[in-house]
DNA sequence: CCGTATCCATTCCGATACTG
DNA sequence: CAGTATCGGAATGGATACGG
């Protein structure tokens, strides 16, 4: 049977999955964050299949994460930009990364991975606030509701 | 062919979705951070078949995500607990949520979606800062390398 | 109540070949 | 270069039936 559609959830994650937990997406997300543009690039540095990312590139543009600009040099063909819904996923690539970084051991190629690009500064730890600004973090806080 | 594993990844963003990227996968950790502990309360909740989530739920504790603990009451049965490095994924769920609720209209519950138990005071948004301290947006901001 | 095992249709994914 | 078309094996997901 089919997978069950979340787009109709009353919880924002579930809404949030429904749009971007298909496999390969979020790391499509992610290589346009770092500035790819062009199906070929995004198709080499992932290894996915070009059939694969056409579909993931189609759907992308459907929802609005992605949209597709005339090429900036004369080439005929098109490039894919985020738009600035899609850019509201930079918090969730953070995150990822963050977790990957504390809890799955692995070689990164570089242990800095994020970089302020204005002013060179390295980016902090992503910080959760309480309304009266005390950062909160998992341990020593339990949620009533986490829709 | 089988989908490729990105365990061995030189990017944390890609080990981590390794792990939580498959479907339901990060549902599960969102209503175990709710306070879900059984496996008929997920079944239930999550609306997915028993088969599925008996595999989510064996790769979550192999994962070191979750553990299995006797029950509290009486039942001879095992609950499943978060460990540390499942509620290291708190942020990723925030994250997913936040955006959700900017990007996805939908009719929540209750709009408060996160509460601080102690001191029932509502979550402020979420914070990429520098290490000047200053918050970072993906508007003002480009990244040189996002791994 | 808590799963596990099996079945089956659907979907997914990658490889390959092909088009403009 | 930027896709599209097709194919086959694998995995998915739901239903159901079955044990502890």
């Amino acid at each position: 049977m089919r997978r069950k559609s979340l787009s109709g959830a009353a919880c924002p994650i579930a809404r949030t999955l429904d749009i971007i937990g298909d496999w390969w997406t979020l790391l499509i997300v992610r290589d346009c964050l770092r500035g790819m543009r062009r199906f070929s690039e995004l198709q080499k540095n992932l290894g996915v299949s070009k059939n694969i990312l056409t579909r993931r590139l189609r759907a992308l543009v459907a929802q609005e994460i992605l949209e597709q600009k005339p090429a900036a040099d004369g080439s005929a063909y098109q490039e894919y930009h985020l738009t600035e819904k899609g850019r509201g996923l930079f918090p969730v690539l953070v995150a990822l990364g963050q977790f990957g970084r504390e809890n799955l051991p692995g070689r990164d190629p570089n242990p800095m991975t994020l970089v302020d690009k204005k002013n060179r500064q390295p980016v902090r730890k992503l910080e959760i606030r309480a309304a009266d600004g005390r950062v909160l973090s998992p341990g020593d806080t339990l949620m009533t509701r986490l829709h």
